[in-house]
DNA sequence: CTCAGTGTTCAGTG
DNA sequence: TCACTGAACACTGA
């Protein structure tokens, strides 16, 4: 599940494990699939003897900036993690989501030690996860086709609205498009929505400007606090709907507690018919 | 054995 | 050309 959240949680993880520090080993698992545009050696070689400078994050990608171009570009697919030797593993309360100890982590990509002795690495155990190098990411692809990051460039309500009116589908589809707000995942989409109170179902042409302000407000509240937690979802506030989609996520179509579980755009989706119009 | 689930890309359609 | 839809991708765990 990594959406906007997690990936600021993996930021983290390795500012505070590497940032400041030279890297001294570098193990890269030649992995085609995952490796995209460069093999094993070419990671190797970008990584190895630099200094971290940085670790940024735009929508859903993250990268690392080292004292010498290229940086290296992660993005976690549907399982990717980031793990380091200084960091207790977060346990994921989401479908796909399974965390052992020990170290070296199981089938990790890539493994990373600084000379302080603190590693990292960067998991995705399902492959697809991708790993590329990027000389100047915010004006390449991919990160260069993403919209604003909705934690720290959500443009005001206005232009916010504007963003959606070239789309004629249902909302819930418009906030999962990444070229126009990058950091909504499927399960977030679902919970700004049961907070603007607003069908998942609707157009966005239908929407008030009352609507508009309530979706983007809910947007602000749920990105602050999830990010705040550190997207552990043990600490999510217990009136959100994230608490009640996984576990009956087995039973499509039916009602559980008054919520509908169906599919929007192709993915799972949960609300509230009585309280979301 | 079957299949849900996660994010993105791509082929096909309108 | 643009926007949308649905399948595909790889894999694990239920």
């Amino acid at each position: 599940m990594p959406e906007l959240p997690e990936v600021e949680r993996y930021r983290s993880v390795a500012i505070q494990a590497g940032v400041g520090h030279r890297i001294s080993e570098v193990v890269v698992k030649d992995d085609p699939i995952v490796l995209d545009g460069c093999d094993a050696a070419d990671v190797r070689r970008s990584l190895i003897g630099r200094l971290l400078r940085a670790v940024e994050r735009k929508g859903k990608y993250l990268w690392w900036v080292l004292d010498r171009p290229p940086c290296v570009v992660f993005h976690f697919g549907m399982t990717g993690r980031m793990l380091s030797t200084v960091h207790a593993p977060l346990a994921l309360k989401t479908a796909a989501s399974t965390e052992r100890g020990g170290w070296p982590p199981d089938r990790a990509t890539l493994r990373v030690q600084f000379k302080t002795g603190a590693e990292v690495a960067f998991v995705t155990t399902r492959r697809m996860g991708r790993v590329r190098l990027v000389e100047a990411p915010l004006v390449e692809a991919p990160v260069n086709r993403l919209g604003a990051d909705v934690l720290s460039e959500l443009p005001e309500l206005g232009s916010f609205q504007a963003l959606f009116m070239s789309r004629r589908g249902n909302i819930k589809g418009g906030l999962l498009d990444q070229t126009r707000l990058a950091g909504l995942g499927n399960w977030m989409a679902d919970e700004v929505l049961f907070m603007a109170k607003i069908s998942p179902l609707r157009s966005s042409a239908s929407l008030s400007d009352a609507e508009w302000e309530a979706l983007r407000d809910a947007i602000v509240s749920v990105v602050e606090i999830a990010v705040a937690v550190e997207a552990d979802s043990e600490r999510f506030p217990s009136g959100w709907l994230f608490h009640q989609r996984w576990d009956a996520a087995r039973t499509p179509q039916t009602l559980r507690g008054g919520l509908s579980f169906t599919t929007v755009g192709g993915r799972p989706t949960v609300f509230d018919p009585r309280r979301q119009r």
